[in-house]
Formats: C-alpha cells, sequence, structure tokens
DNA sequence: TCCCAGGGGCCGA
DNA sequence: TCGGCCCATGGG
C-alpha cells in the first residue's frame, strides 16, 4: 500500500518538476567524482546556492584535487561562503586524505564495505556517506534527508517515531523498487531524492505551503 | 530582526 | 541510545 503511494508520488514528481539532473557539477568535468565528494560535505545543513559560490572559488583556483585539498592555504577563504567554513574545512582533510588512500580501491569494495570505509571518515555521517555512494560511485543506495522525512511524515507514510532511525527510512524505499535491476535504482534513486529536494524547497517546507502543492491529494 | 538551508560531532542524562 | 547544542554564511 506505501510502496504504491511512494511510486505514484516519484511519477508525479517527475511529470510536474521534470529531471533534476543531479548531481549538478558545476567546475571541470574531468574531476566530476571528487567534486561531487566535496559538494555532499559543503552542503551539510547549507542551502546549494552559497555551495555553488564556495565550488566556484574552488574551481577558478583549480583547487579541485584531494591533493590541492590538503596542501593549499586557500581552501578555507574559497568555502567561506558555504558557511561552517572551520568545521567543513577540517571535513575536506579528512575526506581528501581518505580519498587518496582508498581511491584505487573503492571499485573492487562491495557497496557494505563503501559505506562503512566512509562512515569512518569525521564529518561524513549517513546522509553523506549514501550521496557519495549514489552520486559519485553510482551504487544503489537511497538518500535520506530533512525534506525526505518531512514530506513521508505529512503524507502519514511513516510513523513519527520512526523518523530518527535513518534506515527504517531508507528501507521504505529499497523495498519499494527491490524488483528493478541496478542500473534501474541508480537511475530512480538519484531522481527521487532530488525531486523530493525540489519539492521541500517549493511546498514541503518547514511552513508548509500546500495550495499549489502537486501531490496535495496523494 | 528572525527564520531557514540538500548534517554531523559531541556531550550529558 | 537520544535529545540538545554548536558550527556560520547569505537570502527571503
Amino acid at each position: 500500500m506505501v510502496c504504491h503511494e511512494i511510486r505514484q508520488i516519484y511519477k508525479k514528481l517527475y511529470k510536474e518538476f521534470g529531471p533534476q539532473d543531479w548531481w549538478p557539477v558545476i567546475g571541470n568535468k574531468t574531476n566530476s567524482k571528487f567534486e561531487i565528494m566535496i559538494g555532499t560535505i559543503l552542503t551539510q545543513n547549507t542551502s546549494w546556492k552559497n555551495v555553488e559560490k564556495a565550488i566556484i572559488n574552488l574551481s577558478k583556483e583549480k583547487l579541485i584535487s584531494p591533493i590541492k585539498i590538503i596542501s593549499s592555504k586557500k581552501i578555507k577563504k574559497c568555502i567561506h561562503p558555504a558557511g561552517y567554513y572551520n568545521q567543513k574545512y577540517n571535513y575536506l582533510i579528512e575526506l581528501s586524505r581518505w580519498y587518496l588512500k582508498n581511491k584505487d580501491k573503492i571499485n573492487q569494495m562491495k557497496t557494505k564495505e563503501l559505506k562503512e570505509e566512509l562512515l569512518s571518515i569525521k564529518g561524513v555521517g549517513p546522509e553523506t556517506a549514501d550521496s557519495i555512494i549514489l552520486y559519485a560511485f553510482n551504487r544503489p543506495v537511497f538518500v535520506v534527508d530533512a525534506y525526505t522525512k518531512r514530506f513521508l511524515e505529512r503524507h502519514k507514510l511513516i510513523q513519527r517515531s520512526e523518523m530518527s532511525d535513518y534506515y527504517a527510512v531508507q528501507n521504505i524505499f529499497h523495498r519499494c523498487y527491490s524488483k528493478l535491476s541496478q542500473d534501474e535504482k541508480v537511475r530512480i534513486y538519484k531522481e527521487y531524492h532530488a525531486l523530493i529536494v525540489e519539492l521541500g524547497k517549493r511546498y514541503c517546507r518547514k511552513k508548509p505551503n500546500c495550495d499549489n502543492c502537486p501531490i496535495k491529494y496523494m
């Protein structure tokens, strides 16, 4: 019952908003994987507009590489617009060190192993890890964020008590698309998460704006 | 002036 | 384990 609704909502949002084409890559496409990884840290509790400014600064200075992140003195200044720049600077260093050490092994890692590796990095929690796994490494995991929990709760698709359990929320989506191929899962998970973010920005805000919401009656 | 944004670490109960 | 606090800029 829940799955039927989850799949219908996806179709409705896609029809309404169109393809979101995530993750947005701003700088040189040859560094896109690492740029996505940086972006997942920078966007923690931060609007994407501010993250864009930071990534443009880094890109102009040609600093979107793990070695440059670790060695350049300009990083903090570049990421300043994204906020929390002291914390995020340290997180980016940790992430870069991990990437330099592991980048040749990642393709051989199973998804579960990759997840555990990412979670061992200071500054990488469940959402950030899953964003990296899905958008940088194209593995099928659903990314759960505050918008996801909010719209599920408002549509009574989860109990309030489940909201604090990241993996309970994630499993709802994994269950509903379990029969798809790996590639199809990756495609749907990427698109669905992006569509939920768009829904959250336009309609399912903290202060709800339900009047013209495309899934008002779903 | 206040609220909020594509979280996560840390600490005390 | 879990709630509360801290981190910070920029737009509405």
